[in-house]
DNA sequence: TTAAAAATGAAAACCATTTTCATTAATCAT
DNA sequence: ATGATTAATGAAAATGGTTTTCATTTTTAA
């Protein structure tokens, strides 16, 4: 197995003992999709790409999964208004680039961007901050998002 | 009846009109609650609400009038993470102060923080404008949240 | 004052997600 | 190794917020 190709073993093997789970089979096969997948998963998308070669996982294991997942702090659950919440792997090793998101509340197609991020992200740094401290909370996360009509629907109206 | 309270018959009788909506009884008392309400209502909490002066008012009409209140834009809906829609009207006569929100992800507690607001609509705004422009976008919305542990939960670890 | 359109409540349907429970697989102590 | 614990699993059932259906009532338009 040539070094540096880490897909199969990985780097997330180490993550998961340490807190005390195991990494099984299925849990290998939904952390590779979603490390592959750009992003925006629902559950049900993730069974139907895993089961052609993993028929015996489950819809529950993907659900259960993707609870351990999240609270490691492995993928971010997102929801995009749509009725069914999305999963979206956070950053790992091959460096996939933080983004916000723009959804249109039509057809509910997602674009992910990186425009603006930098300055998005220290202002948000420095309210996290700030609001931290006054309200007494410990931030962990963010989220922001655009709404709107996408170029398609607003062409339709 | 003193001009200047508008309630009972107030405004947004014409705004119903206006889209070929009839403001009945359930509605006007679904809004009632909404405008006098300090944000993060369920459906189930408005239903509640409501129900002692208004028993012949369903949970399903509530839903419903929800439903148009949204696309009218004058109540946003907002996800907090706890499994139902919270809603929130938007700013009328009154003038509530636009805010953001702060998420405890452990109990739930909801923070409106009007702190940094300026700096955030405005970076928000310049944002929005670029970002319509690169994809077409006809942005009409935007949605800000932190979340972390409150005060309290934080202590319970 | 009648005809068409909207709004409604109650009950049933929906449907993503959770729970239950009996079984299997992985880890640990010996 | 080898049981003994503990975690993980699938299938089926339960959950629970939200939507639909449908027959009825209310409101508006003609």
């Amino acid at each position: 197995m040539p070094r540096g190709e880490c897909r199969g073993q990985g780097w997330w093997h180490g993550k998961f003992r340490g807190c005390g789970y195991r990494l099984t089979l299925g849990r290998e096969a939904i952390l590779d999709i979603l490390s592959k997948a750009e992003g925006h998963l629902s559950a049900e998308d993730i069974y139907m790409k895993i089961h052609p070669k993993h028929p015996g996982v489950g819809l529950t294991t993907v659900y259960r999964t993707l609870d351990v997942l999240s609270s490691l702090g492995m993928v971010y659950k997102f929801d995009f208004g749509d009725g069914r919440s999305r999963y979206e792997f956070a950053e790992g090793p091959k460096g996939a680039h933080h983004h916000h998101h723009l959804v249109c509340t039509q057809c509910n197609k997602v674009i992910d961007y990186t425009d603006f991020i930098d300055e998005e992200v220290e202002l948000l740094n420095q309210t996290e901050k700030g609001l931290g401290q006054k309200y007494k909370f410990k931030i962990t996360n963010h989220l922001i998002q655009f709404y709107g009509l996408c170029e398609k629907c607003r062409g339709e109206k």
